[in-house]
DNA sequence: TGCAAGTTTGCACTGTGCGCAATTTTGAGC
DNA sequence: GCTCAAAATTGCGCACAGTGCAAACTTGCA
């Protein structure tokens, strides 16, 4: 969430430094970085959520436990950046939509994006392996607050200055809270299943998720239908944007 | 969020909450829960986020470091019980209301109700000195997400067992999420004013919020009246300005 | 090659969270 | 009133989280 150095394309430098300056110190800043988080994810595998400490993965990554420290400002937030890395994937989705489509298509689209095994494997691993745990479900929840500020500037910058605040706060909570509904009830369906059939409920959910979103939550008759069809896309009430 | 055994810590309600048991017992467990709950408000009143120990809170209540950790799991979730008892007045607002409303008007009325000053005082007051600090903020995420809990399964009795799980969990979030981008904007405007024409600026937002959600988010600048007739819920004002 | 800047590490210290057992308080029955 | 068991409080110890600091080490550039 915080940590995540490599997209913070923010104030002071210019794009072009982000693509290609790898030098060797950076290579291995983030060689030692990406090695602690799957430190941190293969303890989580193994023993469990809460059953190991900051100390047994700095060991397992080969580092001491202060240069741990060093990258990530706690056990839960080595965690966290496998989600980030999730949530960072489908802006990048999201920025790359065209300009003319809605936000909600957009959102829709970028979140489908995701759904292949490669993106949706360690998220829903996270996902499964931090149901039951306090901290580090805390974690994820500023995961995907994090991921809504960003659709707040994405959306500002796609239509304009001039629109009203509340208006972006509330459609990209809404939005998220879609997607995570879309996840959630696709894990409590399917659990840590990711074959093909299963990635095309999730697909489907996130977009019965987005439609349910642009219509307003309008018919409940409607949501008893687990009609996997009749979903095209977002719904036809606010194609005009 | 999970100790709500006794939510209130004010004096007055006392009387139609404490029905069942109200043994001298439970009353003591109450009065000291309530006094740790309001000597850590008064710290973060006095210190600021993160310039205070448990062991200070436990001091100014007049009890042991070691009670403290008997009535709450840490200091996050002593000041955590504010917003919870914010967020449990909603929730029963929203079950008083009448079966046959949608579920966004039931919302709406619900926090409508909550935009007073007695009410929202304390929930501001978190929110404005919670705004810069990671493990408050996570603790107020986590009320939040709490609370769409409850109104998932408040939504899910009054809907009927039938009703889809995604539907719920996203107008659930969606909800929620619109109710918190109310607070937000209010806040973002106003910071901590709760004179009577500042609550009618929250009060607003939160119509309108609704508004948008019940209208499926449909382009802002646009009039909009009847989005469907499905959707006849929550009266879209959001052209009051 | 040498040096300045960046990175890792050990150490020390404060604070958290919880198990455990001793101690005190409470409330109901006698 | 008195007694006693249940419940609450407390002190203590322990493992672990996080952080400042300075010493050691590595990297990249002149």
């Amino acid at each position: 969430m915080t940590q995540t150095s490599s997209q913070d394309a923010t104030a002071e430098s210019l794009t072009l430094a982000e693509t290609s300056a790898p030098s060797r110190r950076e290579l291995n800043k983030a060689a030692t970085r990406s090695s602690i988080a799957s430190a941190a994810l293969d303890l989580l595998r193994s023993n469990g959520p809460g059953n190991f400490t900051v100390e047994d993965i700095a060991a397992t990554a080969g580092v001491s436990r202060r240069t741990f420290f060093n990258y990530f400002p706690s056990l839960e937030a080595a965690l966290a950046s496998v989600a980030d890395g999730f949530m960072d994937h489908a802006l990048e989705q999201f920025r790359l939509r065209p300009a003319e489509e809605s936000i909600l298509e957009s959102a829709q689209a970028a979140l489908m994006a995701l759904a292949d095994p490669m993106s949706v494997a360690p998220m829903a691993e996270l996902f499964s392996l931090t149901q039951d745990n306090r901290q580090l479900a805390r974690s994820e929840l500023e995961a995907w607050e994090h991921c809504t500020a960003q659709i707040i500037d994405a959306a500002r910058s796609r239509l304009g200055e001039g629109i009203s605040e509340l208006y972006l706060h509330a459609l990209a909570g809404s939005v998220i809270s879609c997607g995570k509904a879309a996840m959630t009830v696709w894990f409590i369906e399917r659990g840590p299943d990711l074959s093909a059939e299963s990635l095309a409920v999730l697909r489907q959910h996130l977009i019965d998720a987005m439609g349910l979103l642009g219509a307003g939550f309008a018919p409940p008759s409607n949501a008893f239908s687990t009609a996997t069809t009749a979903s095209p896309s977002v719904p036809t009430t606010k194609d005009r944007f």
